[in-house]
Parts: C-alpha cells; sequence; structure tokens
DNA sequence: AAACTGTCTATTGTGGATAAAAGACAAAAT
DNA sequence: ATTTTGTCTTTTATCCACAATAGACAGTTT
C-alpha cells in the first residue's frame, strides 16, 4: 500500500471546519501554513472538496457552495499515522498481556498483529528503545523490560532531579517571560477545575502535562527537555489503567500545584524547591501504587 | 544485496586466531559461545575452513591442517558492520563538511552518498536522534542542530548532575563490590600511563571512557548509564579532530582522575564532591575548546 | 512587485522480497 | 543423561519499488 494519505485524510477534516466558518477559502499557500502541510496536499484537498460539490474552485475563486455534513468527513480511525497505530497497539500488548520482564518481542509477530509491515515496527521500536523499556539483541530479538518498580523508581530520580534543576532556573526568569504569562493560564485553570472538580476532574492528566512540560521547558537544556517524553508517556498510559480514586488524588495534586506555582512566583529558592520536592513525592507514591 | 555477511566474516576472522592456538578447535555449541554468534554462523565458518584447507572437519574431529596466513583474513573494510559504517561516514560529514546548524539532511542523498539504502540511513538517524544533535520534520527531511557550543553546555550541565550523584552512590557500595577491584585496576593503569606519558598518552582517551562509564554505572539507573552513551560519542569524536595539546591535557586529566579515584576511596562525601566538581569543569573547558 | 497557480521533480513512508543469521528439534554420539 | 550434530523453520537486516507528500520553478494574476 505504500505510504498511507492520511496527512491528506487529517488535514481534509480540519479543512472542513474551515470550511464551515466562510464563505470562500484562502489561497493555497495560505492554506498550507494554516493547516501544516503542503501545497500538493492542499490541492487534493480542494479537488476532493470540488468532487463532493463542497466547493466551487477555479484557481482563486474557492466559494463554498454547501455546509459540510458529518459524511463528508473522513472516519477518524482513518486519520490515525501509522505510527500512533503501532504505539497503541504495542502499548496494549506490553500492559495488558501479561508482560513479563524478559520476554522477547518479535518484529515480524508484531507487525502481522497490527497487521502492518516490518520496517514501520522495527522503525518504532528504535524509537521507542530510548524510553528504555525494551533492549534490543542484534541480530535477534529485543527483549521486554518491563514496567517495573525499578524502572518507575528510576525514572522518577532523573525526574525529580531534572525538574528541580528546572524550577530553580524557572524562578530566574525576567519577569517579561512568556512563561509567566503561561504560568498565569495554567493557574487559572487549576482554579477552574478544582471549583468544579466532581465534573471536571479528568482535565488534570492534560494540565498536568502541560504545566510540567513548562517548568522542564524553562530549562533551557534540550536533554532535560526531551527526557519529559518520557515522563509522558508513561504518566499517559498510566492514567489510563489506574484508575482507582483518581478524583481524589487529582484533587490533591491540583492543590500541590497551586502551592508550587505560588513558589515559583515567590522566587524564594528554598520555598520552590520545598513545594516541588512536596510534590513530587507524591507523583512517585501515585506512580508506584499502581504498579503492584 | 539483502543483509551483509559481516558477521560471519568478523567471526571468522576472529576463530582463525583461535585456530592459530590449537590443534583442534571444540564442538560447535562452545565455538558459538566463545564467539558469540550461532551455530549456523559457526558452522558457516567451519565449512569455509575447510574449503581453504585449514581444517579437517568430520563431526566432532575439527583437525587444524595448517597455520592461517594473511590472506586467508577477510579484510577489515569487509567486517564492519552497515550501521558502523553510516555513523563513520555521517560523522565525518557533519563535522567535517561545513556542517552549518539549521542545515538540512537529506536520507536519500546520504544513502546514495554511503552507497547504502534508505532504509538503514533512516534507522541511523532515527538511533541518532536521541543524542540531541539532529531533529525530524516529519513527512520531510531531518534539521542538523549542529555540535554548538549551546549542545556542548546542555551536555555538560546534565552530565554534572549524573556523574555527582553517580559518584556520591559510589562511596555507598559494600567493600566487596566488583567496583572497587575495578576501580583498583583503572588506578593502577593511570600509574602506568602517566610513568610513561610521552608515549603512552594516547591511551588516556580509552581509560577516560572506562573510568567514567564505571563511575555512572554505580547509579544503578538505566537512564544515567544510558546518556552516558552520548557522553562517549561525542567525546569519541571530539578526540579525533581537537589534537592541540593533546599530551599536556591527557596528563593533567590523569591527575584529577587519581585525585578524584582518592576521593571515592576516602567515601568523604565532601571530597568527592570537589575532586569531581574540579575535574568535570576541566573537562568541559576542553570541550569548549575545542568548539569554536 | 508580490503573491498565487500550474506543473513537474525529489524525497519520505511503507510494504514486500530475499540473503544472512538465529534458533528449534530430533537423531546420533559420548 | 548430557552434549553434539544434522536438518529445517523462523526472524532479522537490507534493498527495492511505489504512493503520498513536500518542495522547486516558471508563468499568471492582482
Amino acid at each position: 500500500m505504500a505510504k498511507q494519505n492520511t496527512v491528506f485524510k487529517d488535514a481534509f477534516n480540519r479543512c472542513l471546519k474551515l470550511l464551515a466558518e466562510t464563505s470562500s477559502l484562502p489561497s493555497e499557500p495560505e492554506l498550507g501554513t494554516t493547516l501544516g502541510v503542503s501545497r500538493t496536499t492542499i490541492r487534493a484537498i480542494l479537488t476532493r472538496m470540488e468532487e463532493l460539490q463542497l466547493l466551487a474552485w477555479d484557481k482563486r475563486a474557492k466559494v463554498v457552495l454547501r455546509q459540510p455534513e458529518p459524511e463528508d468527513y473522513y472516519p477518524a480511525e482513518e486519520t490515525d499515522s501509522l505510527s500512533d497505530i503501532i504505539e497503541r497497539s504495542f502499548m496494549r500488548r506490553i500492559l495488558a498481556g501479561g508482560a513479563e520482564p524478559g520476554m522477547q518481542i518479535n518484529e515480524l509477530e508484531l507487525a502481522r498483529d497490527i497487521g502492518t509491515g516490518t520496517t514501520s515496527v522495527r522503525e518504532f521500536l528504535i524509537r521507542f528503545s530510548r524510553f528504555g523499556l525494551i533492549e534490543k539483541r542484534p541480530n535477534s530479538h529485543w527483549i521486554l523490560k518491563g514496567f517495573t518498580r525499578e524502572f518507575a523508581l528510576e525514572l522518577t530520580e532523573v525526574r525529580e532531579m531534572f525538574e528541580l534543576r528546572s524550577a530553580a532556573s524557572f524562578t530566574a526568569l525576567a519577569p517579561e517571560h512568556p512563561a509567566w504569562a503561561e504560568l498565569d493560564k495554567i493557574e487559572a485553570l487549576h482554579h477552574g477545575i478544582l471549583g468544579d472538580i466532581d465534573n471536571r476532574y479528568k482535565e488534570f492528566s492534560e494540565l498536568d502535562e502541560r504545566f510540567h512540560l513548562l517548568v522542564h521547558t524553562s530549562s533551557s537544556n534540550r536533554f532535560i527537555v526531551d527526557f519529559y517524553d518520557i515522563i509522558t508517556i508513561v504518566f499517559h498510559y498510566h492514567y489510563q489503567w489506574n484508575k482507582t480514586n483518581v478524583r481524589e488524588r487529582n484533587a490533591r495534586a491540583l492543590e500541590e500545584h497551586l502551592d508550587y506555582i505560588a513558589a515559583l512566583r515567590s522566587r524564594d529558592p528554598a520555598r520552590v524547591e520545598t513545594a516541588c520536592r512536596r510534590h513530587l513525592r507524591s507523583a512517585r507514591e501515585t506512580l508506584l501504587q499502581s504498579i503492584q
């Protein structure tokens, strides 16, 4: 099947939303910038819109003919990139199906299972290996090192070093640095969620990532920022399978965040360190609890 | 050309050395363990040795017929794995040929240049990307972020955090832990090289890696140990192109190491920290000097 | 003059094919 | 009863082909 046209389908769906809001579409380069794709893809989208009688297209004139209907959209399953599909499949496999440490991982079997070529699986595994959960035996299989207690402890040890350092450098940012404005927005969201915690506690996960990423980014160190990818993926999947006391846990974490944010604002190093340590300790406990 | 038989050729060459030392070779599984390859490869080696009239092989009997000659060996160029070749080629390219930050890296062009398929180049770039020197634009090229001063500073910042932490945990190792014995050996090598520094200063680079890896390993943290790969590759190539004052620099580093080793032995945290910091500072200076 | 479109080329993402290498299993040898 | 060998199957490493996507350039429009 060579390359899949998920980029086209996803951009097409997003373009339908744009189309719903105006009577004519802008120029091809402008659309390309807006949707983050090349002109080739834009032109494919416009062609398809013409076919569906959504648009009358003649050079610069791109007149909207009708509102998009639900059936004009490509189904959501078809817009996921192959690497996302492989990632989800793989994570489900190693988290669900009795993934004992030491287990062998077989590229070919994985590929057959997911219904994809070996090349893509292989590239995924190479990319994934930087998370420290799998290891390659050259000319042979991969080994699953497992989502174990040790893994969680090693991960959080580094996380704590990096976040303490980043939090310290955060206080040194100039007052006009955009990070402070972002911090304001994040704080406001915290209050918003806490004010309606029973209905909105599920929004925490995403906000958590946004907040910690902001802190890490202020280190201006690519290794620290890149490391946060590992945290993200681990917590992302962790949130999906540990559902005990989510509401209470999240409420507590939100309070800790607010304390942490106030400490950052105070620019008092000792206070920042205390607040940061307290929050990281409870985050670690939460993670460890979910393991066994 | 499908897969290259570099595993076979390399193992064959190593097997010739074994053959030179005995009158008959051991069993197939035993050879496999010794050379780190499967029986399939061992049997290919034995077959080849028979063809070259080096060996009379009949089941368990593997009688050496003559000593190997230089022409029995496969040439060294043919025993390098493809990924090693790609790595060297790539590093030469980005270090030599005016590698400005922001430059685009083209998989196809790189592959043509090296004379290999695109898949292997792609996989190399994915693996290499964890070193933070390149970055992928999805559906498009890679971008060289460059071996810049910022890169070196970010690298050494993390290195210092990790090494200080590792050095501290080193002092907590039980006296019977094998790391202490390895430390003894490393210390002896330091004295050996310092005693004949004019002739042996080039041995420093390898010893340096061995010493720091030992320290990092004592952290028992996979992320810290894995990070040392980045240091290794950067210093490896760094040593190849910065040749100014090598003798003096290495002599100084050896002295610093000895001081650092003595501090580790003392198990005095403050002393360890001082010695470690001093050495890391001068290592950073050396690296920075070579950049601009 | 600047931005846009038409057209064409080059590169990336992905499946498939194939030689090399690993490894499974039964029969044979110690 | 192990260990070794012969044979066979499976998997990995690598190249190649091709659709999707990006991107370049010249001609056209505002």
